[in-house]
DNA sequence: CACTGGAAAATGCCGC
DNA sequence: GCGGCATTTTCCAGTG
């Protein structure tokens, strides 16, 4: 807590820095999905839908690695592993 | 703050008593529900494969619900409503 | 597999059944415990400050009950029970 | 809807690859805040207390926006835009 | 008994 | 401004 160069105070400083830069980054991603949402709004697309149509297509792919998961459970239920 | 019969204080302890009552039977009702995987585990059957079993039919009834939900917005898009 | 009355896929059912039975129970409480909260925001008791206030009074419960442990185990250990 | 090129089918295509892309590059930002606090949990800093600190820091930033929303505000009420 | 993963709660955000 | 949705965060049980 002197003048020492690389104290723990330093070490906060930069882990916040860097969790601050990366989600400013987030952030800015966030708002270019909702610029193309509202881009394809102009377009004549309903946002609703499009939404809810890329929420759909994530689940599929988190059930179908659920499913490996679910193979995985059974097979050890059985004693097949 | 004296000697009142309807303060905000007893709001207050009666908001905070009806929430503790509530939360102490949702955490009994938590715990019947871990009795009875206790209970299957010692017939046989694999806890863990009954909690993918359950949560898979839970996902399936939300999807269901989702799916109504994916009509009307459809409908909606189309113009149809 | 075909013509067995109890056998294990009838217990499957029963179990899963009275799981969701209870979860679905459960589902209720938390609603209810939420149209609390919204009650109380209603009558202009801050919901954040309210959640506060539960939860600290859980903890304060369960630091409580670990000192009353802690007074039985030397109880015990003087031979006090 | 069958040999043309630019139809509607194209651009909703192109317009869900957008924004999964988009979110699978956030995806990955979220990770890597995950990683960052996991690396200051490794070296004694409390990612509980931290986070805190990053919410609180954010707060005020906010707070500080919302000053100069209202400083904007009066010097356009004072003819000074 | 630490730890990891999963359930549940709570907060914040966006669109209406 | 609010209601609902998505995300985040906290908590807890199960596991090694």
């Amino acid at each position: 807590m002197t003048e020492v160069g690389h104290n723990s105070n330093e070490q906060l400083r930069s882990i916040v820095e860097r969790i601050e830069n990366l989600e400013a980054s987030k952030a800015e991603i966030a708002s270019d999905i909702r610029d193309v949402y509202k881009e394809a709004d102009g377009n004549g697309f309903d946002p609703k839908a499009l939404r809810m149509i890329v929420r759909m297509r994530k689940q599929d792919q988190t059930e179908l690695e659920q499913f490996e998961g679910v193979i995985d459970t059974y097979k050890a239920a059985l004693g097949m592993d």
